[in-house]
DNA sequence: TTTGTCCTCTACCAATTGGTAGACGGCCGC
DNA sequence: GCGGCCGTCTACCAATTGGTAGAGGACAAA
């Protein structure tokens, strides 16, 4: 492994964890017993650094999408978010801080933030495009497929990632709570997918 | 507006948008047009000055929360998630600091989150005990109340707070955007917590 | 007037920050 | 052998960090 790649995992750790500006050039040094002057020799500032992590992040994050929706028909909108999912709880399980340096590269006012969202971008149109053919084909409930979109992200992600919260609520973030966790969300998402096929009548 | 009190809110402003460590004592006496060494008067530290100022967000969002619930049926649980949503749109329209401090004191490690949290532990519970009764009641469905609000808050909060996200997404967020994407929320909301009349069948 | 408390101030501090300058060694093509 | 590039290093820097020490003003109680 190289010392590049070295410095861009161990930064991709430290940045989703600590977060960008807690994280200092010398502790990152220590981290991988090398001199400072070395990761600026790569980098030629943290904010290039962070740059070039949130594009290691988000190639990573892609792969994963990529190999878990291969095979999965594009137009089956239920079995897509299924993939999504798997995709992101296996992410919340083994790599953490990859979720946490994508939270922290879209925090609001984050400078790497079209960076990101324009690594992702290919993917955000099929994801829409796929679901403004659904909502036309009364395949999936709603009216407008980027708000939709929108509302799916912020569950999953925030399912997935919100661990604070979670303990807030009295669900610990344990491993075998994790299965528990992925059948609620995967029911909930379902019910505000699937078209009821008569009205249910909101009788509150 | 005691000095006191004007460094809380400055400090809300800035923990809020540009986050605690992205934020001096330095640039918040400049903010303040004060001393630095008055701050720390008031607040014997940055650390001390951070939990004061979540509790005062949570004060703040507290009765935010119950101003709006005031009088809606507690047993109705689809005017409280409206209410909720009111509050939260409100707030990220007018008060996004306020949004923006509570996501950072509830990032994954922090340690804040256990002082917040438990400001919000009673309504946290009686939003999960309201659930209860409507699930055992069948008025809503799913399986666990608890991971049931904890999807209702990871929805809420992301579709209110991820700017950035949505503008990946080709939403503006922009005051014109706004009633439409609380209207689609709410409807994805209530597609997902009324439970179908007639088993709607997820024939892909 | 004196005393004491509250608050803000100037002056200062050691530690840490991101970043620069330049020496030194290894290794490749010549 | 040797010039040149690559990568790592030591040494250093000015600026900024959170925090301390202590002077002095305002004001109320005595």
């Amino acid at each position: 492994m190289s010392t590049r790649q070295r410095i861009l995992a161990t930064a991709l750790e430290s940045f989703g964890t600590t977060g960008v500006d807690g994280t200092s050039l010398d502790a990152l040094a220590r981290d991988l017993d090398l001199a400072k002057q070395s990761i600026l020799y790569h980098f030629n500032s943290k904010q290039i650094l962070f740059q070039a992590v949130v594009d290691e992040a988000a190639s990573e994050f892609i792969a994963e999408l990529d190999s878990e929706v291969d095979g999965v028909d594009p137009n089956d909108v239920l079995a897509q978010v299924e993939s999504a999912v798997r995709v992101v709880f296996r992410l919340a399980l083994q790599r953490p801080a990859l979720l946490g340096l994508l939270r922290e590269a879209s925090r609001p006012g984050s400078s790497v933030a079209v960076q990101l969202t324009g690594r992702l971008s290919h993917h955000i149109d099929a994801a829409q495009g796929a679901l403004e053919h659904a909502l036309s084909d009364g395949r999936v409930a709603g009216t407008n497929a980027r708000l939709l979109l929108f509302s799916l992200y912020s569950t999953i992600m925030g399912v997935a990632t919100e661990v604070e919260v979670m303990r807030a609520m009295g669900v610990e973030p344990s491993l075998r709570t994790l299965a528990e966790r992925r059948t609620e969300l995967l029911r909930f998402l379902e019910a505000a997918l699937v078209p009821q096929t008569i009205s249910a009548g909101v009788t509150s």
